[in-house]
DNA sequence: TTCCAAATAAGAATAAAACCTATTTAAGAA
DNA sequence: TTCTTAAATAGGTTTTATTCTTATTTGGAA
């Protein structure tokens, strides 16, 4: 995928964005697009904190606050995940195409992955009882490449 | 299961516990035993503030310091398992058995389920290129019975 | 252009989690 | 058993992520 592409996807990504707020009858600012688009461009799960860097550097005047709110905000649209499990800040994913996560359990990287099996796991049945299901949410956990390597060098 | 039963398990799992310690060379502190048995007898998930409150009833004088610690402690040693996505804070689940959650998105209840179907699905090869995958985590996220309940009467 | 509800900025407040240090204690050694 | 010591704890302080408050601004409908 070249760059062309790149900037056509999230062109695409920003319209799609645009109709779903005015389709919710939300306001369409300067600063939900901005932290939109700043999430779209990072591929490191960033966290609410470091967003708010990446945005200031464009915008120098806004707040933490509107990056959290709208954050949350573009999370319940759907438009954006949310991940971060135990110890770790939460962190939020730009990526909605069916992906998976693998998480360190000791220095907390979060990497995507596809992976087919796990795409057609369903929702069970058995659920029905405790409420309506809507996603899966799967996660590997274990140690990542850098961790293993540190591990054995320990020795 | 009948309150024998469950007495006769909690044995058995402290047992266990003052195993793995001893085996890791901790000591066998009378806050530990406390605490783990507090997360043993909760069946709701609870999070690390819920626990100090129920280990304080009968050791007025343990500090919330050391329920942290010992939690963390316990997961690392895979005694406990911590789980709670997004806007929640990190709930501990003393349940290690193979189940899965439903989390509720608007209340953030968390319910066990165990699922044949869920509990047969392996961790992908394709995990191999990105570190050692050691286990899956399986949550369904939805609206609970009492959410949608709630939803229903809102119109 | 005017208007108003929605959204924002800035700073204060809250609360979860971690840190610091003097004191206590588990458990191995004598 | 008593002694020893590193590990663990209590209690208080600090940090920091997230939310709240309020005055101001602004998107977008009329």
């Amino acid at each position: 995928m070249g760059p062309d592409t790149q900037t056509q996807d999230l062109q695409n990504r920003m319209n799609h964005v645009r109709n779903v707020l005015r389709e919710s009858g939300l306001k369409l600012t300067h600063q939900r697009l901005e932290i939109l688009n700043e999430v779209c461009k990072a591929d490191d799960h960033p966290d609410a904190e470091t967003i708010y860097r990446s945005v200031r550097e464009r915008m120098p005047t806004v707040s933490l606050d509107t990056v959290y709110r709208t954050l949350w905000l573009l999370l319940d649209l759907g438009l954006i995940n949310a991940l971060g499990p135990s110890r770790e800040r939460v962190r939020f994913d730009a990526n909605t195409e069916v992906h998976h996560h693998f998480v360190c359990r000791k220095c907390g990287v979060i990497h995507d992955f596809t992976s087919p099996e796990l795409d057609g796991v369903q929702i069970p049945e058995a659920i029905r009882d405790l409420g309506q299901g809507e996603k899966m949410h799967i996660e590997v956990r274990g140690l990542c490449r850098d961790c293993l390597k540190d591990k054995a060098s320990d020795c």
